[in-house]
DNA sequence: CATTGACACTCTGTAATTCAGAGTTATAGA
DNA sequence: TCTATAACTCTGAATTACAGAGTGTCAATG
């Protein structure tokens, strides 16, 4: 069966990922505000993430307060790839349309 | 931000729920079978998503021996669908054409 | 008819994950 | 300098995920 990578595949992180992909180098402060999460939780998930190697992180410190700068690694952006075709394999996603409208296609849904 | 559906997404159970909606009513041994999971693992998903009515089940006993059968509920129809449009606003899923080959869309990941 | 083996689950405990809030360091303003 | 605030980081509790042991039923065999 397909596989779905345990790493990418968890709703913080998945969120995480595919804004970093979408938006680019991101400060912690900007991830916490985007994403609406806890200081904690936030770090614990990224740890994850660097230490996959999925996202690499730049301190800057020295004029202004300290910041981290987290990006996407090309290993991350690979992953969420496969990710995504995995996700396309297993849900028929494509084929209906934008949106979905009839419902899940494949099955009506016997109820009887 | 976009909310996954938390009781979705997770490796086994979105397995579980898209095989389900495609293939429709299957015993407890054919999901085993298919998803490759412990007996156990299988039982603690399938519970889950009975306690929150996105799956049923319908027990025979009498003839053979006593088997469960699963099926998705309406219920569970509509939070996958719900899910899957959360994920297709989430990653940039259609638009790419069939498999996404050029890489994820938006950033070509400057890794300066 | 008792016994053995296999199937179909179900229960229980452990390991891993997730999360929130307390703690730490550093800057900015009064 | 003293206080407030921003930017993390650490710690421990609660939840979740998982595997294997346990329970009950049926079929086959002697």
């Amino acid at each position: 069966m397909e596989e779905l990578d345990p790493l990418l595949h968890q709703p913080l992180r998945t969120q995480l990922v595919a804004f970093l992909a979408g938006a680019g180098e991101q400060t912690f402060s900007d991830l916490k505000r985007q994403l609406a999460v806890s200081d904690g939780n936030l770090d614990a998930h990224l740890k994850k993430l660097l230490a996959a190697d999925y996202v690499a992180v730049r301190k800057e410190s020295g004029n202004g307060r300290p910041q981290s700068f987290f990006i996407l690694t090309p290993q991350g952006l690979a992953a969420l790839n496969d990710y995504v075709r995995a996700l396309q394999r297993l849900l028929p996603l494509a084929g209906s349309g934008d949106g979905l409208p009839g419902g899940f296609p494949g099955r009506t849904l016997a109820t009887d």
